[in-house]
DNA sequence: ATCGCCAGAGAACGACCGTTCTCAGGTCCG
DNA sequence: CGGACCTGAGAACGGTCGTTCTCTGGCGAT
């Protein structure tokens, strides 16, 4: 009973995390994950009853550190309107991180939306839980809520554009196109 | 000689892009392109030597049909900013075709990007292309460079928000997003 | 001390991968 | 008509996958 089921679980999720990230899913087997992770396959797979299974549970320990890292970004902000751009802020941090290799939703939905509905699924559940969030800030501006999408598709567009480029700038430019959306949104009222 | 080595290499291509577009590149074998194509699979591995290579050409030849959707979109647009906007009108009309899953190449460097370096080069050259061209139009239009990285991020986002979220319509608010870009710069000619 | 039990390491399994090889059958040229 | 060549179909190969099974060694209880 040392190592309980939640510790596994834990290590697991951490390693597998980290080697989906770097190589994508079906480049990582299940072998790699259990070496990484230091923990026997049968506990493994008492932990996670397939590796479908597994990869979505390692998204879903993504949205939680998501969602934790806009918190954190926007907790030193003051007004609504700096709470969406804090968003970006967090992005260019990500950005810059050595590992940072894209949207693990983004990446997980091209590699295995078409055959998998479970991470389809989550996916999903992922990307509408972050447009609420942003339309909860719009409501709180006064804006249009049709901003809140606008402002998701330049979060969407500077994650792939990083990646791809390897350029964590675009971060900064998509604060900076935020910042005009949200001017030109507050500018007339209701159009 | 009544096939061509150049009539197999188009067969396998639109064999191998619908496949790969449905399924991801990993869940598809070799043999799957085969049959799909209708060609045996020695003039399948002397049209291409490898996989890797059938990919890389995969995303080639949606670079031609990429280029050409773009201009056949603004063949109709008189200014600079409405062939800026017809590129959005693109990506609606791409959006809502029935085998629409994302872009080809974002997926491609999502499953491919860590392990494979040519899908990483072939993905970054052609984005690189798009951001020229957009840099190309937002010169004529003489607004400052950093508009056409902006108006990249509101493409790329509404690829896959379109394709995450099954939403066509993301391509008309990353277009009206666009239009409000576009006039924010022109307003202050250098800021 | 002995027996029963459980956990860990890794072998085993069936399936499928990308790639190459075999071989039968047909086609052209002399 | 005969034989050299080429083609297509698919078997074969070595490897790896996800998943399960076996076996061995150590531990706690009696």
């Amino acid at each position: 009973m040392a190592s309980d089921v939640a510790a596994d679980r834990t290590r697991v999720l951490e390693a597998a995390d980290r080697l989906f990230n770097a190589r994508g899913v079906q480049a990582v087997g299940m072998d790699a994950v259990r070496a990484a992770a230091g923990v026997p396959l049968k506990r493994l797979y008492a932990a996670f009853p397939s590796k479908d299974a597994l990869v979505v549970a390692v998204l879903h320990r993504r949205s939680g550190t998501w969602d934790a890292g806009i918190a954190a970004a926007s907790a030193t902000a003051a007004s609504p309107r700096e709470r969406l751009l804090a968003v970006y802020d967090f992005l260019g941090e990500w950005f810059r991180s050595d590992d940072f290799r894209g949207c693990a939703f983004i990446n997980a939905f091209g590699e295995l939306g078409g055959v998998s509905p479970a991470v389809a699924d989550a996916v999903r559940v992922q990307k509408e839980s972050f447009q609420r969030y942003l339309a909860g800030l719009v409501a709180e501006l006064g804006a249009p809520p049709a901003l809140a999408t606008q402002l998701a598709l330049l979060a969407e567009g500077a994650q792939t554009t990083a990646a791809i480029g390897g350029s964590p700038e675009a971060a900064a430019h998509a604060r900076a196109a935020a910042g005009t959306l949200i001017d030109a949104a507050l500018a007339v009222p209701t159009a």
